[in-house]
DNA sequence: AGCGTCATGTAATGTGTTACATGATTCG
DNA sequence: CGAATCATGTAACACATTACATGACGCT
C-alpha cells in the first residue's frame, strides 16, 4: 500500500461512483462537470491521473473495451481490495476535524455510505455528523463572546455566519436521520460484487 | 504583475489581516492556528512562501526589527499597491461562481470589505451574495425533481443539503445585512493608508 | 469539408501539507 | 539547566487547475 490509507476527495467520490457501476474516464468527468457533486469543478487534468493511481494502487480495474469500433474506452471498476479500502473509509467514525476543515468530505462518505453499506452505517454518519456538531457549537459560541469588541462587527458577522451553517448542518443531519428512518422499507446494501447475482438488462 | 490579479484565498486572507493593522509572519500563523478563520488550518509552509510571493509582487512591504535584541523580526504591511489591489479584488461582484464554489472567499471578502471599504460595501456584497444564491436555488430545486427515482434516496439527501446551506446562506446574508443597516452608526472604513492621521499610542 | 462531441491523455504551473531545522528567549 | 515558546524558515511531496494535444466519429 503505497499511499497507505489517505484516499483524497477526489479519489473517494471516484472510488464512491465507480462502487455504483463500472464507468470510464470520460464518463466521470461528466459526472463532475454536470452534477453539483459537492463543489468538485474537477477536469480531466485531474481525473485521469487519480484513476491511474488508483489503479497503480490496485483499488481499482481498467478494461480496455475495444468493441468493434476502434477507439478504445477503458472501463473502471473496483477491485476485491478497492471495494474493501472504500467500506474501512465510509466506516471511520466522523470526528471533529472532519466537521471542521471537512464537511464536505463527510457528505460524500454519507451519500456512498448508504449504497454501500446501507442504511444504518448512513443514519450512523448522519447522528456522529451532528453530535460532533452540537459539542463543536458552544466553543464558537465562546468564541464569539470572547471577540474583543473593539475588533468590529465583521469579524463577529462571519463566525455567526459559521455557527449559522453548523446549526444548519445539523438540522440537516438529524432531519434526514429521521426521515431515513421513518420509510420503514430497510432495504439491504447494492452489491458491489465483481460478480452481479442479477443480470444487468442492456436496454 | 507576474502573478496577473489572481490573490488566492490565502493570499486575500494574509492582506486582509495586514490591513487591519501590520504583523510579523509569526503574527499571522498564530492567527490561523487560534482562531476559525473560515477553515484555513494554514502552517508556517504556506504563510511564509506566500508572504514573500507578495512581497516579491510588491503588494506588501517587509521591515526588519531588530530592536536591541538580535533576533530579526520582520513586521509586514500593505503596500500602497497591495491597498490597491486588495481594494480592487474586494470590489468585485459575487458571482455564481463564487456562490457555487468559493463561498468561504465571498466570507472573506464580506469581511474584508467592511473594514477595507466601509459599510456600504460590506452590505453589497452581502446583498449580492443573497441574491445570486436565491436565483441559483431553483435550479437546484430542479435538479432534485430531474433525479432519476431509481437513484435511489442518498444522492437525493446530499442534494438535499446543499439546497439547505445555501438557504442558510442566504438568511445569514439577509438578516446580517439588515443589522448592518439598522445600526445608524455610519462609520466611516478604517485608514489603512501608510500615514496614519493618529499617533499610534504604544502602552 | 468542417465543426462539435467523444475520449483519452500530457505539461506547466502554483499551492498547500507535513515534517523537519535552527536559533533565541522566557519561565520554572 | 531544561523545556516550552518565539520566530523564521526549507524540503519533499501530492494535488488540482489550466491549457494544450491527439484522433476518431457523426452530422450538416
Amino acid at each position: 500500500m503505497t499511499p497507505p490509507n489517505t484516499l483524497t476527495p477526489m479519489k473517494l467520490a471516484i472510488l464512491g461512483l465507480l462502487a455504483q457501476h463500472p464507468r470510464s474516464g470520460y464518463d466521470l468527468v461528466k459526472v463532475f462537470s454536470e452534477t453539483a457533486m459537492g463543489g468538485f469543478s474537477s477536469s480531466p487534468g485531474a481525473i485521469y491521473p487519480a484513476l491511474k493511481s488508483l489503479e497503480r494502487a490496485g483499488l481499482i480495474a481498467g478494461k480496455v473495451v475495444n468493441q468493434s469500433t476502434l477507439r478504445p474506452r477503458q472501463i473502471y471498476k473496483l477491485t476485491a481490495q478497492g471495494t474493501q479500502s472504500l467500506k474501512r473509509h465510509l466506516r471511520q467514525p466522523v470526528t471533529r476535524d472532519d466537521v471542521m476543515r471537512n464537511s464536505d468530505g463527510v457528505l460524500l462518505r454519507f451519500a456512498f455510505a448508504g449504497e454501500v453499506l446501507g442504511q444504518d452505517e448512513a443514519i450512523r454518519i448522519l447522528e456522529e455528523f451532528a453530535r460532533e456538531i452540537e459539542s463543536y457549537l458552544p466553543d464558537l459560541k465562546a468564541q464569539l463572546q470572547a471577540l474583543p469588541k473593539a475588533a468590529g462587527p465583521y469579524g463577529r458577522h462571519a463566525l455567526q455566519h459559521g455557527i449559522d451553517m453548523y446549526r444548519a448542518d445539523a438540522r440537516w443531519a438529524r432531519k434526514t436521520a429521521k426521515e431515513l428512518k421513518q420509510q420503514t422499507t430497510t432495504r439491504p446494501p447494492m452489491r458491489i460484487s465483481n460478480a452481479p447475482r442479477t443480470r444487468i438488462r442492456k436496454p
